[in-house]
DNA sequence: CTATTATTGCACTAATTAGTACAGAACAAA
DNA sequence: TTTGTTCTGTACTAATTAGTGCAATAATAG
């Protein structure tokens, strides 16, 4: 029939991405993405809606990502042993370095939201939940291999569980050390025992 | 000499804070603050440098009102009863009229300026600091009459106060019960008990 | 009341913003 | 090769941005 697209969609999706959670919408021009997807603006406003269109795709595949990164920790030991996992390679992903600093772009994308738009809170708080239910999981999982505290609730304890992630996620941001974090993080597993 | 400024300058400084702390600094365009702020463009430019020097001021002003907040607390109970004032009145702050879903100001600021202006995240993060010391302060105190486990050292336990402290905080921004966010909150103190 | 001087509001600029229009190139199927 | 369609780059628009320049205004000190 026709021409078949130059750029591969989800490379740019991917980059896209990047620059969104560095630094935000508001401050990711069209011209920065279009620079960094190595596209142009004819392509762009030919694959997708507009910049919001694109922010929402971006979104959803963090959330992709995230989903794999759970998948990856199923089988990455049982328990605690799993939540130290959780909590381990969290941290060294958020101090690699091209992710100094973006921090959680749900987060980001929350806190610059700030309930404006409906369906941006709609995206972050089912993506926040679905991390909830995930620690859920490992926590009633190590409960039956006696390895948390039985006293404990598991859906609070998962609430918990992710207040301190985002928590630590805050700190990190902020110039503090990987060190303390890192032990930050296992002070807080080590309470559940 | 000659004529006075016809606004208050801490008034002005106040509304200025309201709308970058809702909206962030790039979504809070010099228009928006001058009518928030009541004044002309001359006199915006005649009492502050540039808008930067504006956000930096309302910065400063939010760490003095957070100062403000823990004398506040100073002056009601010791020990755990201080630690439960100091979580229910935040929360009870998050959830107010006008205040929700503004989460906390300098989270804000970190988030949007991801480490691109040091003065920026050195202010944020010396604000962060002053909060683990007070939460520190409480900790030793609680300790000291018996309320808090000897076991637990005082500076990281300061430390992972304030992470579940803002984790609530993000949760709060993103659709969550108030009645839920309070429960995390009582149970966190619980564990230290 | 006058002279002085800072404050104020408005018109302006230059840059950047998101998004559109469209011509011409490129490709797939016949 | 021809035809039909889609892709792509460029030139454009209208709105908004931060910040400046300046004339008119207003208040204070003497």
């Amino acid at each position: 029939m026709a021409r078949n697209r130059e750029f591969d969609i989800n490379e740019a999706l991917t980059s896209a991405m990047g620059l969104f959670w560095l630094n935000g919408y508001s401050n990711t021009s069209i011209d920065n993405l279009l620079e960094s997807m190595d596209i142009g603006k004819g392509s762009f406003y030919q694959a997708f809606d507009n910049k919001r269109d694109l922010y929402l795709q971006t979104l959803e595949l963090y959330k992709n990502q995230t989903r794999s990164f759970f998948e990856e920790i199923s089988s990455n030991g049982k328990g605690i042993k799993r939540l130290k996992y959780y909590f381990n390679s969290l941290i060294d992903e958020m101090y690699k370095e091209d992710f100094v600093q973006r921090g959680c772009f749900l987060c980001n994308a929350s806190i610059e939201n700030s309930g404006k738009d409906n369906e941006i809170t709609k995206i972050v708080s089912s993506g926040y939940k679905e991390v909830i239910d995930k620690l859920q999981e490992i926590v009633e999982e190590s409960q039956t291999i006696g390895e948390i505290r039985r006293d404990l609730k598991p859906d609070d304890t998962a609430y918990w569980l992710f207040c301190s992630t985002y928590g630590l996620l805050m700190l990190a941001k902020s110039d503090f050390k990987k060190s303390k974090i890192k032990k930050i993080a296992m002070d807080t597993i080590d309470i559940l025992i």
